[in-house]
DNA sequence: ATCCCTCGGTGACTTAGTTACAGACCGGCA
DNA sequence: TGCCGGTCTGTAACTAAGTCACCGAGGGAT
């Protein structure tokens, strides 16, 4: 079901960590397969709130880029390097081209949008529905490693709230035991109870 | 770019308003094509909060469906008819066919997609990012009638908050002379003063 | 007329978001 | 080594939104 060996013969573009990938109201010219590392897709407010929408990760192509593709629109958020990126671009004459003559690959994409529906109707349930400290348990769940590297900044980010509330909420779960935090990272002690608040 | 020709042979079925169409976790064995009325989409909570995902309208197909079989994963929302409807069904197995071989069936079906993960993600900032009186007023004016027939339930559900927080913020537009509120219905008086408030 | 059900209103309280700071930590550099 | 500027975190005070519990108004059915 990858789609990657369409991209032989492309080679892999470098781009650091922290580096704007694309840009709200950027044109897409270029289809891109993310060969390693993550990217952060997300808007912003107009008084600085950010949510992430959702990450990109090797080997699963950007859906944004997709509709944006297929629809000849402007790319819709904010798209950051969450780590040094591996990126090979492919040109939409050639994107073209392969949905029409290529099931497989057309299949890959078809498959990588449904998907991506699919998460995009969770967030929307979760934003809209569940509590804050049920979302920050389960972001801080989703890492298997007990060492999470982020900052309460990017916590809120992805729950979609403001980072005060998180660090409130972070407060909290560390007057109980659950988690330890450190600067620039949350060290998770009781992964069980924090299942448990969900 | 309509599609409609394709389910030329397929008879109407008739829903009434008010009906479920599709429960969440039903299998997806048919593609739909609406041909009058209109569905909502929409979730869900445990304690019984809705959040509307969004509208299917004539002649656009259901994407969620179309995610659905293209995924063969179940289906994520409740859909329920706003109207009477007229809907007709396609079979997978034709709708398999059509993919393959209907170049612009496929570029339709394309389209949609992408169309509808834009609006999907414009309802994530939304939800996250604008204060309710905003989303409300936005809502309100989206309607090009001034007499709205919808209940405070309805609207929060499409604005993705509570029934009482709705009828505070009503209540409050009408104190300024912006709406006439009435029994299962929204008179707006002056669309210019709402429109400032976006 | 009465019953029932949907719809809307409201008070009291909890949770979340904003504003506005201050202090802690860290790396670079004098 | 100590200072400086940046990022990251903590927190108080306030506003906005969400929840809970309840009541009353309207309108259709029998």
């Amino acid at each position: 079901m990858s789609i990657a060996h369409y991209f032989n013969g492309y080679h892999d573009i470098r781009i650091p960590a922290g580096q704007p990938v694309l840009h709200q109201g950027d044109e897409c010219l270029n289809y891109f397969l993310l060969t390693a590392g993550s990217v952060r897709l997300f808007t912003r407010s107009a008084r600085g709130r950010e949510v992430t929408l959702y990450h990109v990760r090797p080997d699963s192509i950007c859906v944004l880029t997709t509709s944006c593709l297929l629809g000849g629109r402007r790319f819709p958020a904010e798209a950051v390097a969450d780590t040094d990126l591996r990126v090979r671009m492919m040109p939409k004459a050639r994107f073209d081209d392969l949905m029409e003559t290529a099931p497989s690959f057309r299949d890959a994409v078809f498959q990588s949008l449904a998907q991506r529906m699919d998460s995009l109707i969770q967030t929307i349930e979760k934003l809209a529905l569940e509590p804050i400290d049920v979302r920050i348990a389960k972001y801080l769940l989703s890492f298997d490693t007990a060492l999470i590297q982020t900052t309460h900044q990017l916590v809120a980010s992805e729950v979609g709230t403001a980072r005060e509330v998180v660090s409130r909420h972070l407060k909290q779960l560390a007057d109980k035991g659950m988690i330890q935090p450190e600067r620039g990272a949350i060290r998770i002690l009781d992964p069980d109870a924090l299942a448990k608040l969900t």
